[in-house]
RNA sequence: CGCGGGGUGGAGCAGUCUGGAAGCUCGUCGGGCUCAUAACCCGAAGGUCGUAGGUUCAAAUCCUACCCCCGCUACCA
């Protein structure tokens, strides 16, 4: 088969703030089944996904999670590109924002925008929150205050750099509408008309001093480049791109992309700011921007904390590969949003994929093997049934182009399935079991499941780039081969002397949902354990009850101050004999050590008690309690069971250190 | 009046641009069949197409108002 040309397509490339739900594995697998279409179509594609890696999100959750940037995005990037394998996906290059060659080319990029004057060094305007050390926009303002600290917020200015956006404005509304292809689905075209381009485009601020991690402005190293600039750049430096006129052979060839598959929420970008970055540098715009809907979860919000969040690595887990991409490809729709849950994913695989497919390839086997010994061949004995399976079959692969063509990829796999669903009608049609009790019908029957297996071979090749192993494996099975796309309209390639397996294996066998179910919950209670963990909350938050706080009165923080409190040390511990709550404990504070008994018996046993390092009150007045002298007190947390704890250091502080 | 999308039988969706007998998949019920993973095939029930008006011979589809849900609102990527 002759090359039909060249396609590049990419995802965006993930946001390496945390682990990717389903919403966003969904693209990649989306743009996997494109790319491996075009694939199966001639062409010679490239496929480019990754991750972005920069910006202050990061450095923060960096700073929160006690590791340095570059540690936290090369662990999340590991774990997006291992989400991206598992899931079969394609990819021919797996860019991440900071791999050396791209840094090098936004730098270049950077320079040769600001030299060629699109890019100006001025003062960026807005409300500053000193405390918290960020700009907010006027709109982003919580009742006019800080909207992450709620304090209030004072105009002010920094210095940055900008790009003239309203330079190229006219001609991306130009390109616009004389391309009307360029934004798909056409309702977000008129989105961004009506919101941006229309009333005007404002300069857009393309550096960043209020955080380090980010690519810096190789003339002015106090700024890095603003992350969009860096993270939209990877669609050309990731093919060799190169600012000074150096592209690589593969730039030349693959450059424009045919399309860029984003998430409907950054259409903006992709759309205005990205065909404007290309403008300025000289290139040639993408070719078409899909900005496609998500895959949400039904009723309630996706939390972690709640433990509902849907990840794909759970579903291959429970489901598979091929039942998972089969689900995510199936159930998004064009331009609405797809609902995604256990339930609806069970009921997907039992009806779809073990009734209609795994169930039809199963019969078929065993039909083959129990009436020709798994031969099969075609005698020309045909009936007026079979016209319309074959039409269907063979008309499937011109209805699936179309589909494709408008990347209608949900209704180019039920396409593929409406070839299955025919088979299993059609033998209920032919009722081979009837024709196998007549031995003048012996032809007739041989050519009934010739039709199967040819139409399912057909079937499974159509399948290929949405379930990749599933096609296999079902090919394997009946010793069918992979044709060429050519050719899938034709009925009747299958060899004769073809046998099929003597051991049909079940490709998807049946599910139980309560069992799934199960599964869930034990998945959703290790994530919100450790959703817990992560964000440093007792085990049991979320249950924990509300305790309505009684107030004494406020004191003056020198009634504060007469309170001596430090960190002691319990070096030795008994039980006080006559009493039966008393714990009686000789505690070292720094260089003195005194006695001090504690109502606590009931919940610490004495020898779990030395060792610990406890708050103590220094300087309460001595007392007998039982007969025993007790000079301070272990300061102690009591619910409203009567439970204690004791207070100790959240890290490690010598015994004597003051508490204040 | 910030912008946009959505509200269609129990569930998930198509149909709306270009008005003309309300459709698909799942579920439910009934029947058929037995090769097969209690799977397959056929049939039926079930909808005032968010609400209220309007245009028209005819409205899910066009117009107006309202209600509800969901995104976006530019320095969060």
């Amino acid at each position: 088969m002759e090359s039909k040309g060249k396609y590049y397509i990419t995802t965006a490339i993930t946001y390496t703030s945390g682990k990717p739900h389903i919403g966003n594995t969904y693209e990649a697998v989306l743009a996997d089944s494109i790319a491996r279409y075009k694939r199966q179509e001639g062409y010679e594609v490239f496929f480019q996904t990754g991750t972005d890696e920069h910006g202050q999100k990061i450095e923060e959750k960096a700073a929160a999670a006690g590791v340095t940037p570059k540690k936290f995005v090369d662990d999340v990037a590991g774990i997006v590109k291992g989400l991206w394998d598992m899931m079969g996906t394609t990819y021919d290059r797996f860019i991440r924002t900071t791999d050396e060659d791209h840094e090098r080319q936004v730098q270049k990029i950077f320079r040769k925008l600001y030299d060629q004057g699109d890019i100006y060094k001025s003062t960026y305007e807005g409300m500053y929150c000193t405390p918290c050390e960020s700009f907010w926009t006027e709109s982003q303002l919580v009742d006019g205050k800080c909207p992450d600290c709620g304090r209030e917020v004072k105009p002010a200015s920094e210095e940055a750099y900008f790009f003239r956006m309203s330079k190229y404005a006219d001609r991306l509304i130009e390109h616009i509408n004389t391309h009307p292809e360029f934004i798909q689905p056409v309702s977000r075209k008129n989105e961004m008309m009506n919101n941006f381009l229309l009333p005007g485009l404002q300069d857009l601020c393309v550096s960043r001093t209020s955080f380090k991690w980010g690519i810096p402005v190789d003339f002015d190293d106090s700024h890095v480049v603003y992350v969009w600039l860096d993270a939209l750049s990877n669609y050309i430096t990731g093919i060799g791109y190169d600012a000074q006129g150096e592209s690589t052979e593969q730039y030349k060839k693959f450059w424009p992309a045919d399309l860029h598959l984003i998430g409907k929420d950054i259409v903006r970008f992709h759309t205005i700011y990205w065909p404007i970055f290309l403008m300025a540098l000289g290139e040639p715009l993408p070719k078409q921007v899909f900005g496609h809907p998500w895959l949400l979860q039904g009723g309630e919000k996706m939390s972690k904390s709640r433990g509902n969040v849907i990840y794909a690595d759970d579903l291959v887990k429970l489901f598979g590969v091929d039942a998972t991409r089969y689900f995510v490809l199936h159930e998004m729709p064009y331009d609405n949003d797809g609902v995604i849950t256990w339930e609806l994913v069970v009921e997907r695989y039992n009806s779809d994929l073990a009734n209609v497919l795994g169930n039809l390839v199963n019969r078929t086997i065993s039909m083959s093997n129990k009436y020709f010994d798994g031969f099969v061949s075609s005698t020309g004995v045909t009936e007026a049934v079979d016209d319309d399976l074959k039409a269907v079959v063979t008309g499937c692969r011109d209805r699936i182009n179309s589909k494709m063509e408008t990347l209608r990829v949900a209704d180019a796999l039920t396409e593929v399935f409406t070839v299955f669903r025919r088979c299993n009608k059609y033998i209920d049609e032919t009722e081979p079991w009837v024709l196998a009790k007549s031995e003048d019908k012996k032809d007739r029957l041989s050519e009934v499941m010739y039709n199967l297996v040819e139409s399912i071979c057909i079937g499974a090749n159509l399948l290929i780039p949405f379930m990749p192993q599933t096609a296999e494996s079902i090919l394997m099975q009946l010793h069918g081969t992979e044709r060429d796309y050519d050719l899938l309209n034709e009925y009747g390639l299958t060899a004769p002397g073809t046998r099929v397996t003597q051991e049909p294996k079940m490709l998807f066998a049946r599910l139980d949902l309560n069992e799934i179910m199960k599964e869930v919950e034990k998945i959703r209670d290790a994530q919100k354990a450790e959703y817990e963990r992560e964000n440093g909350i007792n085990s049991e938050a979320g249950q924990e009850p509300v305790i309505e706080v009684e107030d004494k009165p406020v004191i003056e923080y020198d009634d504060f101050d007469k309170l001596q409190f430090c960190v002691g040390e319990i070096i030795a511990c008994e039980e006080v004999k006559k009493s039966k709550k008393l714990l009686c404990s000789k505690v070292k504070i720094g260089n003195r050590v005194c006695q001090i008994v504690s109502g606590i018996k009931a919940y610490y046993k004495p020898e779990e008690m030395v060792g610990k390092k406890v708050m103590v009150l220094v300087n309460l007045k001595p007392r007998e309690l039982a007969g025993v002298l007790s000079e301070g007190m272990l300061l102690c947390a009591e619910d409203a069971d009567g439970n204690l704890a004791l207070m100790t250091p959240e890290k490690p502080m010598p015994s004597g250190s003051n508490i204040s």
